[in-house]
DNA sequence: GTCCACTCTTGATCTGGGTCAAGGAGATCA
DNA sequence: TGATCTCCTTGACCCAGATCAAGAGTGGAC
């Protein structure tokens, strides 16, 4: 998940957010080095699977462009997405073998993988790896506690508003396209991907951001393409009384 | 949060599920009481707060006896619960200095604590230790997760079928209690406690135990002493198609 | 062009769970 | 033997969001 220590990360390394310095900013040359041998990277077209939860997962990796998202099915179809990979996010678990959830490329997608068997045995040899994965670990424990909170306790609306909140402010950290106090940037996901994020249904989804924009707090241009007028405007509709430590 | 890995280390050390085992099952000796000398008891009662959303905090720790609860909540009073800490499990965030989540206290609580600072270097120095951390802290990743799909998408009775699947795991991995095929435990939480867990009301909560104790798939004795005849029957209420690597 | 596929919007209606309200069942204390 | 408090249950009613249904853009293929 984002969040602004792997924000500042990927703003260092244009070429490739990772440039294994998300993996780890402390790695010596010569430990980067030895990722650099068991790296490579994949490419997906948007809609592609990356990986299908219960498959064997031999490599871990994190997002260099593009959009990911993890999800949960149950068996009668009913899905929640449980994360958003943006640039510089990490993928996969050391010390599982399986996938846990659905990845898909929710736009064109370009990954820097490491095989897992070394990664790991390199994670051993060199301790302040795992502390770096300790802290992203961590921070996305965060996340997906916040993303509770809005699961369970917010209205249609206040949902709709918390993941525009995120998504303005994760564009606003890359891109920098802000111009006077508004912040522009274009939606990444579909009204049925947001409806499964927020745990909702995709007409809800669109009744909202149509009422959204109704009430100014948002404008439109197209499907995709918003406007915030009034930053703070919408963080008040999210309900969030903390602007800190929010993220996808 | 609890899963089978901790519950594994819980049931070495009775005495105190961590006895630094739960922190690092691999230390050595020598490390062990480098742990000693930092490590000191708290104690807090039922109902009582052991930290604040916001607080300072400096120090880390996890449950040796008891029930705690991390929740976040709104300004305008909604709250939701992010995690239930059973024994064993750890408290605290290496490398922040302040609390993210109110902690309660739900039962008479005893904590085994380290202070902070020292903990940490003791980290950068044993490379296992951060490690065995990693590996906690993506079990609780995967257990918020999975929580996600519950708040999202599950229905008030399958909610709390889950929750009661949860517990009724749990208190039989650590208590034993099993006797022909029937599950037996007491709640530890109250019926608001449930409801903040679950994102619902408390109403909803009592209704549907209510219900599922009219449908059979449970037994009452007094508000918290429940009996499951039938495990997979509760399973299925619950709505989850695989068995493994649900937890709290 | 004009199909077709996909995504999105909007309306009408229904319903699960929230809200409000009135007790009940145990505890603890006097 | 109540008095009171906390926790829980149940009923009546209501509403936010789900469901069902009907189009409206938009864009690519031919």
């Amino acid at each position: 998940m984002l969040n602004e220590r792997s924000l500042a990360v990927s703003q260092q390394c244009a070429e490739c957010p990772i440039r294994h310095r998300a993996v780890c900013a402390r790695c010596e040359n010569d430990e980067l080095e030895q990722l650099e041998e068991i790296k490579y990277y994949r490419r997906f077209e948007a809609g592609q699977t990356v990986i299908w939860s219960g498959d064997r997962m031999d490599f871990v990796g994190s997002v260099v462009s593009g959009i990911a998202t993890l999800t949960q099915t149950m068996e009668d179809g009913r899905t929640q997405m449980v994360g958003l990979l943006l640039p510089s996010d990490f993928v996969g678990r050391p010390g599982r073998a399986t996938a846990a959830y659905d990845v898909v490329a929710t736009t064109d997608l370009l990954m820097c993988c490491f095989r897992k068997a070394p990664f790991e045995s390199m994670m051993t040899r060199t301790p302040h790896i795992a502390q770096r994965l300790l802290e992203m670990t961590l921070d996305e424990l965060d996340a997906a506690r916040e993303w509770m909170l809005v699961l369970g306790r917010k209205t249609a609306r206040e949902k709709i508003a918390s993941l525009l909140s995120i998504i303005a402010r994760r564009d606003a950290s890359i891109n920098m396209r802000q111009t006077s106090g508004a912040l522009v940037f274009d939606l990444p996901l579909t009204r049925e991907a947001m409806a499964d994020y927020l745990g909702l249904t995709l007409e809800t989804v669109s009744r909202q951001i149509s009422a959204l924009r109704k009430d100014g707090v948002i404008q439109l241009e197209g499907k995709r393409h918003v406007t915030v007028p009034d930053m703070s405007r919408l963080l008040d509709e999210a309900g969030d009384d903390s602007d800190g430590g929010l993220f996808a």
